[in-house]
RNA sequence: GCUGCUGUGGCUCAGUCGGUAGAGCGUCACAUUGGUAAUGUGGAGGUCACCAGUUCGAUUCUGGUCAGCAGCUCCA
């Protein structure tokens, strides 16, 4: 494929960069066939995306609607089709900001004036179609074969909202038909792994309008499942050596101004309520309260580390629009832990977070993942704690840390807590943005700010270092992304229900009820279908929708027998065997 | 929170160019006692999200509110 470089060259591209220029083309495409239809149309950024592209456009007020947005596709269509050559120029800057305004384009104008003096100012032109631009595009516009606009949003101008708001058109373009198809179906899959989908087929958990916004309420099926991971987490700790406390999940603003995060994360915390004298809030994170735990009496260095974990109940004042089921919510449970250390039990304590972390993906098959080094960005002096020379120690020592590890990682900067560096682990969930499942944060701000302390060899008191930690994160979140990886459809040990019994008819009834009690006796999650439904019914809702991974069929061979036959929901086989080893089967 | 779209029985969706609604699934009853992905018949179930306005009359039009979805921003 073929693409003309803004030093007039035209080149084959490198595989690599196709899509890239494919995708950034269809953004100028679409702006000329903006420019058509909508005339008052003023353009500011266009770039290609991960996925696709989009254009950042000023349209003086104008609303558009879908159909707005399918005329502008077919436009789009038509230019392709006139097969337009795509050329490029350069103009000394006086001229270029003549061109911009001459075309009214102020948001071009005011990106001119913010490039270098000796900046090179390059354009792209196709038909009377003219864009600012560093390129490269493809030669022709009938190059662009394969496109589809997407929707539209809202986004400031320069990402800043203090500055006017701009309408963003959103598209994905692909090298051909067959990629655009492929991408559609998998958008199709997508919705249908959905956890929120899931979630209500499922029954896992609920909204309701009435307990409010972003309040979701695990039902049953979902609590079962809550407590399995739970469980899982807090007894991987206890053989870790962590200690597990119960503490509050509400404290007083005051514990928040001590912490810092008062000043940091107000506007994202539920309002302040006033009792008798003192404002409390309900809790976001709970920091500050395993802090005063570890303030409650005096420490000494035979003490540390000190493992603090808890499965905390967290409240957070989340914008409506960030709100999605129970990926992120008003209220969560963590599980967090705050591992007071002395600085040479900071490489061994977080080799062992790390090691804990990846143990985990494990046993729960997730191996599409990226780490981050989430770094402060130095020039924001508000967002960060103001100590330099702190910020340097904790992000060298947790790098060299991720270093001795053979972590793979990626450094990104902007992205640490305020008071610390911090290890990210992402996934991507099949709907939607990547999100951080795990983290580990190195700290040496609160323990100052809360005064903390401990005894050391030499007698003298010095100030412990924290590491703050989540394995699986959010319970509700890390549920989430266990529902749209499996579609539901749980590992055995996972299932909120391990088998369901399915009498052949009710004459079985008897047998197939002392079936499911064995394996309630037993310990397993097992219920009994009593309806009076043919067998052929039963199985397949409670392989569909229930998703239970074994299906005890009870007839009369099974009566006489008094055997089971269980049907694997993965593989549709059946088989017969004795409940004692259709139990050994299940403890696997 | 911002921009856009959406809101009809538990679920998925028709429909009403303004005259108070329909299907399938589910649910309930009855019949059927059936061996591996939907047995048959019948019944119940809706203030068409909520509140105003326009109108003789609003589920339908207008405004507001609430909620959901996509994206933006944010995520200690």
């Amino acid at each position: 494929m073929k693409a003309i470089y803004n030093n007039g060259e035209v080149m084959t591209l490198p595989a690599e960069e196709e899509t890239h220029v494919i995708r950034h083309t269809a953004a100028h495409i679409m702006a000329q066939a903006i420019l058509r239809l909508h005339p008052q149309a003023k353009f500011a950024y266009g770039p290609a995306t991960e996925r696709g592209f989009y254009y950042d456009v000023d349209l003086d007020g104008e609303k558009l609607s879908d159909e707005d947005l399918a005329a502008i596709q077919a436009e789009m269509v038509k230019i392709t089709k006139e097969n337009l050559p795509i050329k490029t120029y350069e103009l000394p800057r006086a001229d270029a900001i003549k061109l911009m305004e001459d075309r009214g384009e102020v948001y071009k104008v005011e990106h001119i004036g913010d490039l270098d003096e000796d900046a090179r100012i390059t354009f792209y032109q196709q038909g009377d179609y003219i864009d600012m631009c560093v390129g490269p595009h493809l030669t022709y516009t009938k190059a662009l074969k394969a496109f589809k606009i997407t929707g539209q949003s809202g986004a400031y101008w320069k990402n800043d909202s203090e500055n006017k708001m701009l309408t963003r058109i959103n598209g994905v373009a692909f090298h051909n038909g067959e990629e655009l198809k492929a991408w559609e179906v998998e958008q199709e899959e997508a919705k249908a792994r959905d956890h929120r989908k899931i979630g209500r087929e499922m029954q896992l958990f609920m909204t309701d309008d009435l307990v409010g916004r972003g309040l979701p309420m695990f039902l049953p099926k979902g609590y079962t499942l809550w407590q399995i991971l739970e469980n899982y987490i807090k007894e991987k700790e206890r053989r870790l050596g962590y200690l597990h406390v119960m503490t509050p999940c509400v404290g007083t603003v005051d514990l928040y101004r001590t912490s810092g995060h008062w000043e940091h994360y107000k506007d994202n915390m539920f309002p302040p309520m006033q009792v008798e004298d003192e404002e409390y809030v309900l809790r976001p994170m709970n920091c500050p309260h395993h802090m005063r735990i570890y303030a409650n009496h005096p420490r000494s260095y035979r003490n540390l580390p000190l493992r603090i974990g808890e499965i905390a109940h967290d409240f957070r004042y989340e914008a409506s629009g960030t709100l999605k089921g129970i990926e992120r919510a008003r209220h969560f449970c963590q599980n967090d832990a705050h591992l007071f250390v002395t600085p040479d039990q900071i490489k061994s304590e977080i080799a062992a977070v790390c090691d804990l972390i990846f143990d985990a993906y494990k046993d729960f098959d997730i191996t599409d993942f990226r780490c981050i080094l989430s770094l402060r960005d130095p020039a924001d002096k508000k967002k960060y704690h103001n100590d330099d020379e702190m910020w340097d120690h904790a992000e060298n020592a947790l790098r060299e840390v991720l270093n001795e590890l053979k972590i793979n990682y990626t450094e990104e900067i902007g992205e640490a807590a305020f008071y610390g560096p911090k290890l990210d682990v992402n996934v991507k969930p099949a709907v939607g943005a990547e999100y951080t499942l795990s983290t580990c944060q190195l700290d040496f701000c609160l323990p100052a700010k809360f005064e903390l302390t401990y005894v050391d060899q030499d007698g003298t008191e010095k100030t412990p270092v924290v590491i703050h930690r989540a394995i699986l994160g959010s319970l509700d979140r890390f549920m989430a992304y266990l529902i749209e990886e499996t579609k539901g459809r749980f590992p055995a040990w996972l299932a909120p229900v391990q088998a369901k019994v399915l009498p052949v008819s009710e004459k079985y009834m008897e047998y197939a009820s002392e079936c499911c009690e064995t394996l309630l006796d037993a310990g397993f999650r097992a219920e009994l279908d009593e309806r009076n439904e043919k067998i052929g019914y039963k199985i397949r809702e409670a392989q569909q929708v229930e998703r239970v991974p074994y299906m005890l069929i009870i007839g009369q061979k099974e009566t006489e027998a008094r055997n089971v036959t269980y049907r694997d929901r993965d593989t549709g086989e059946s088989t017969t065997c004795s409940m004692e080893e259709f139990m050994q089967l299940l403890r696997k």
